[in-house]
RNA sequence: GGCCAGGUAGCUCAGGUGGUAGAGCGCAGCCCUGAAAAGGCUGGCGUCGGGGGUUCAACUCCCUCCCUGGCCA
């Protein structure tokens, strides 16, 4: 934190830049909205969709068109191959370090996208653990596949009580990061929990939710779903499926799931459709779930490309601009 | 019309020598600190198709009717 000792006097502390955050749930219409706010205010958009990141995988990520991409500019979107992996640390560094290009250039930085961790990662920021060892987790994934979740859970309550008391030994991926943590660091991840987080500072920051009511919600993912689908999403699928094989990270993301399993003829094309359908459902409420509990949200009823609800975020950018 | 198999939670289905029922999914709520479009936790009284009978007690046995599917006419 920043301290304005002389915060209640005449003096007072610099006006600092704004930065606005969309969150809400898939398909509430954020990039819509972030485009408006963009357009009025000289604004740029930085993706906080985790797998809009990657290159290539254009019909299920629904990322803005290239049309509008063109005419506002976009950070943190096909920014890496589709082989690699992103991470939350990662992307949080190089967000800030977009807003803080765009802030500088004088242009209104918009945060935009449904990955909670990423949106707390960029503005809360995470703790001081070290990074992923993939070998230390394969091979506690393999002691899982053998023996169970418990065993693994049983090296956690060693290393890190409190750890093992917080995570439930089914989580196994959560259970995974704290050994991986313990063992690195050669500390309780408890303990470096403890310490904090380095929040980004420099900025005012207006966010806004989008909370359409759940059945409408779910209607447009339905309808989105299906209009991927006839726009060629298995062969979009099958086409990254076959130039990076199956260790591809997105491949095995919504919609891209269901596509791989028509493509290995598990299932047919209409039950591909109704199970990225639901997945994204499910998706939705994950998300409400997170975004409810973020802090200092402002909240809009409806979708993002609602007259009324543009018009209402516009309003109220506006006053915090004066 | 006859025979067979079924009718149990929103859906798909388990189950019970008679003591009023579960599981998965859905749905809802929640958790989340480098895989997060991932992963996990919690929540189930529902005329056990209708009616009648036997019984202390029936969803479970008996009779009858209705409905669905299949086969045969």
């Amino acid at each position: 934190m920043v301290l304005y000792p002389l915060e209640h006097s005449l003096t007072l502390p610099p006006r600092e830049p704004l930065l606005a955050v969309v969150l809400g749930p898939t398909a509430s219409g954020k990039t819509a909205l972030a485009l408006a706010i963009a357009r009025r205010f000289r604004g740029e958009i930085v993706n906080c969709d985790s797998v809009a990141m990657y290159r290539e995988f254009e019909i299920g990520t629904a990322k803005p068109s290239l049309a509008e991409r063109a005419e506002i500019r976009h950070h943190l979107l096909d920014l890496v191959d589709p082989t690699a992996d992103v991470t939350a640390g990662e992307y949080a560094r190089q967000a800030r370090h977009a807003v803080r290009d765009i802030s500088e250039r004088g242009r209104l930085p918009i945060v935009s996208g449904g990955t909670g961790l990423y949106l707390r990662a960029l503005l809360e920021g995470l703790f001081a653990g070290p990074q992923r060892s993939e070998d230390l987790r394969n091979s506690l994934r393999r002691r899982v596949e053998k023996s169970g979740p418990e065993r693994i859970h049983r090296i956690l309550r060693r290393l890190d009580r409190a750890a093992g008391r917080r995570i439930h030994a089914n989580d196994v991926p959560k259970v995974i990061r704290a050994i991986e943590v313990c063992l690195a660091s050669r500390r309780p991840m408890s303990d470096l929990l403890q310490e904090g987080r380095e929040p980004l500072r420099g900025f005012r920051i207006l966010r806004f939710g989008l909370n359409p009511e759940r059945e409408p919600l779910y209607a447009r993912i339905n309808q989105r779903a299906a209009k991927m689908f006839e726009q060629g999403l298995i062969s979009e699928t099958e086409r990254l499926w076959k130039k990076y094989g199956d260790e591809a990270r997105p491949l095995h993301s919504l919609g891209y799931k269901q596509a791989m399993q028509v493509l290995r003829n598990e299932i047919d094309q209409n039950a591909a459709l109704e199970a990225a359908q639901q997945a994204h459902r499910n998706y939705a409420k994950r998300q409400m779930t997170w975004f409810r509990r973020e802090p200092q949200v402002r909240w809009l009823p409806g979708f993002g490309d609602e007259p009324r609800i543009r018009e209402e975020a516009l309003d109220v950018v506006k006053e915090y601009l004066e």
